[in-house]
DNA sequence: CGATAGGGATAGGGTTGA
DNA sequence: TTCAACCCTATCCCTATC
């Protein structure tokens, strides 16, 4: 079985955000590449980058929509405030 | 409240196992949607397959342990309840 | 062929209910 | 309580398109 989840750390996170500061969003290979940040990921894919990206992308608007920046279960949290 | 559970069936069970034996385990999605088993599985998603067949391996797993409190957590004896 | 976007599938932690 | 069944979703894969 060669396909385990290896979770992202938080100074790969720290570099993926430096790095679209840098660069801009969509632009994984040149993120991946450039020295400043290439030692922060470990054996990452320029494809890697695009869905962590995403998924932060995903969350920060969910959490905005939804007027919550810590949610620990959002299945209990369906209901509209009053 | 999610789905009523129910309980898987010896033939459902059986085709999976068939199914792993053929495509591998992972490949949920290809063992759900083969013919040859397909008619077999009750209304069952991949996720479903997914989490029996972890089941089934989790179980293979403790049966096979000669000491069954290296599985389970002796702290739990520790509690104290008034 | 290399890269990105987006849909889809899987892995593993978490929750539920009998 | 326990644990099979089911949920949540980050991670990883597939593929159309450029």
């Amino acid at each position: 079985m060669g396909k385990q989840k290896r979770k992202w750390t938080n100074n790969e996170v720290e570099a993926l955000h430096a790095g679209v500061k840098k660069h801009g969003a969509g632009k994984w290979t040149l993120i991946l590449s450039d020295s400043q940040f290439a030692s922060s990921f470990d054996n990452r894919s320029n494809v890697d980058l695009k869905d962590k990206w995403r998924n932060l992308t995903r969350r920060a608007i969910w959490e905005q929509s939804s007027n919550r920046e810590k949610v620990t279960n959002p299945r209990l949290e369906v209901t509209a405030n009053p």
